[in-house]
DNA sequence: ATGGTAGAAACTCTA
């Protein structure tokens, strides 16, 4: 089973690339973040006819969570018990025995703003609803735009990013309390080039320059981070036109 | 110290 998340900062523009990709990779579950898309207008027809079911939920401008399988989800979950969030950030669903959870966390702006305190309350609510999807199903992969690099190897300059937002230590706290509920960094599971990154700023020639970060991410319960088999990173897309400034990650699950 | 880019929407906000 092949397991990614991109977030594709606006499924209208992103959508020949998402369909591209899907060919390309063949993945069983794509999960996306930033469809910026109300649900009237999700590109279902055209998901479909690439051979994917497809989960939404989506506003206008703004967020949006997507999942996308071969075989049909089921128990699918908009709402995250304990949290009322107008923003639509949350999707889960089961995919051959797996519980999905497709998560874009807040980004914060910035680390003395109200939108960080949201991220760090929006986080600790996440983290409380999945300690009871873990108990309920033991194989869980939570995965998407964490906006948050969990350690110095995930930043191309962590010096200069210390205490900034997507890197300070209470976000990095945030994320060690999710992994100790019982999640794998999928990732760091592998020998990892350095410098791998999943998100460059648009601005400043992040890319080319390789000034990145690693916060999409791929994390899975014990039971499956035994079958798992690999975890990359496909920086192709992002060297597109009209690229989004993030790239997908991917796993692959013996299953 | 500030601005740089992109997307959506509506002359600004979010990232």
């Amino acid at each position: 089973m092949r397991l990614a998340t991109w977030n594709v900062n606006s499924l209208k523009v992103r959508l020949p690339q998402v369909m591209d990709w899907l060919q390309a990779h063949q993945p069983d579950v794509l999960c996306l973040q930033e469809t910026k898309l109300e649900d009237v207008n999700f590109p279902e027809r055209d998901i479909r006819a690439a051979g994917y079911h497809a989960q939404f939920s989506g506003q206008k401008a703004y967020n949006g969570v997507a999942i996308l399988s071969k075989t049909p989800p089921d128990n699918p979950l908009i709402a995250v018990p304990g949290l009322s969030d107008p923003q639509k950030r949350v999707l889960a669903a089961n995919v051959n025995g797996v519980r999905v959870v497709c998560l874009y966390v807040p980004n914060g702006q910035s680390v003395d703003s109200e939108k960080y305190r949201y991220k760090l309350d929006w986080l600790a609510a996440v983290m409380a609803w999945l300690k009871d999807e873990l108990t309920a199903n033991p194989r869980l992969a939570v995965v998407g735009d964490f906006n948050i690099a969990p350690d110095e190897r995930d930043v191309y300059d962590a010096k200069a990013w210390e205490g900034q937002v997507l890197f300070s230590a209470p976000e990095r706290k945030a994320f060690q309390d999710l992994i100790a509920v019982g999640l794998q960094d999928s990732f760091r599971l592998f020998d990892q080039p350095a410098q791998a990154f999943t998100w460059w700023d648009y601005r400043m020639n992040a890319f080319k320059r390789k000034m990145g970060l690693r916060i999409d991410h791929i994390l899975v319960s014990d039971s499956l981070a035994e079958v798992c088999r690999s975890c990359t990173i496909d920086i192709e897309p992002r060297k597109a036109e009209r690229p989004s400034d993030h790239a997908p990650v991917m796993v692959d699950l013996e299953i």
